[in-house]
DNA sequence: GTAACTTGTTACCTTTTGGTAACCATGAAA
DNA sequence: TTTCATGGTTACCAAAAGGTAACAAGTTAC
C-alpha cells in the first residue's frame, strides 16, 4: 500500500525521468490510450494488443494502477470480469499522448 | 547507411510505437531537451547527465543520430571536439517534451 | 619524456525485461 | 462428468540494456 506515485521519484528532481518512469516503455502509452475514452476489459485490450503477452500485460496493467494511472474493478463472477479505466491523472495526459500520435503518424508513418 | 527513420517503424503501423522507439528510453527525452535551444559538445551533455555512463550515452547519440533526430559535427581537433545539435525532426518534438516536463512537474514533483 | 585532455571503443559481467507453457478457480453448458 | 470461459500466476529460459574498467590517439603543458 505505499505504491504511490511519490515513491517512484523519490530522489529524482527531473521531470522526465518522472514522467518516463510512469508511461516509458513499449506498452504503457498505448494501453493508456485504449482507455482514454473506454472502460475495458482485460480480454478486450489484450485483443487489440495482439503483440504483447498475456503476462507483460497484466505487469503493466499492475504498475499503472499503483502509479496512479487506472483503476481496476474487479467483479465477483465467475468466469471473472475485471474493467480498467483512467484515473483523473491517467485522463490528464490526454493532451500529451494525443500529440505524439499525431507527431509519429505525421512524422514517421504517412507516406507523403 | 540504411539507418533511415523509415527502417525503424517497418512494420508498424502503430503511431505510439513508432514515436517510443525514437525517443523512449531512460535518456532521449532528456538528451533532446537539453538540445533544444543549444548546440552541445559531448562532455557538456555528459555533465549535465550525471547518471547515465559514457558508454550508454554513446550509444543513445549514435541512435538519436541514425534516427534523424540530432546531427553530429566532429572537428578535426586534439583533444577532439564533437557538437551535437537538433536537426529540424528533433525540434518538431519541442511541444511535446515540453508538455511532458510541465506535466511531471505540475503532476508528480511539485509538492503542492 | 611523461602526463593530461577529450571522445570514444572494447571486453566482460550483472540486472532488467519479456517470452512460452503449464496451471488454477468455479460456475455453466453439453 | 468433462469441457469451456476469464483473468490471472508461476517456473523457467532468452534477450536486451546497462555498468565498470582498461585502452586508444595526438597535441600541449610540465
Amino acid at each position: 500500500m505505499d505504491n504511490k506515485v511519490e515513491n517512484k521519484v523519490e530522489n529524482n528532481s527531473c521531470p522526465f525521468t518522472a514522467t518516463i518512469a510512469l508511461i516509458g516503455g513499449r506498452w504503457k502509452t498505448i494501453i493508456i490510450f485504449l482507455l482514454l475514452d473506454h472502460t475495458r476489459r482485460f480480454g478486450e485490450i489484450a485483443a487489440r494488443m495482439p503483440s504483447i503477452s498475456r503476462k507483460v500485460l497484466t505487469e503493466q496493467l499492475k504498475e499503472l494502477e499503483s502509479d496512479g494511472l487506472i483503476s481496476r474493478k474487479q467483479y465477483k463472477e465467475i468466469p471473472p470480469r475485471v474493467e480498467y479505466s483512467l484515473t483523473e491523472l491517467g485522463q490528464s495526459l490526454k493532451p500529451i499522448l494525443t500529440d505524439m500520435a499525431a507527431w509519429g503518424q505525421e512524422k514517421l508513418l504517412d507516406t507523403v
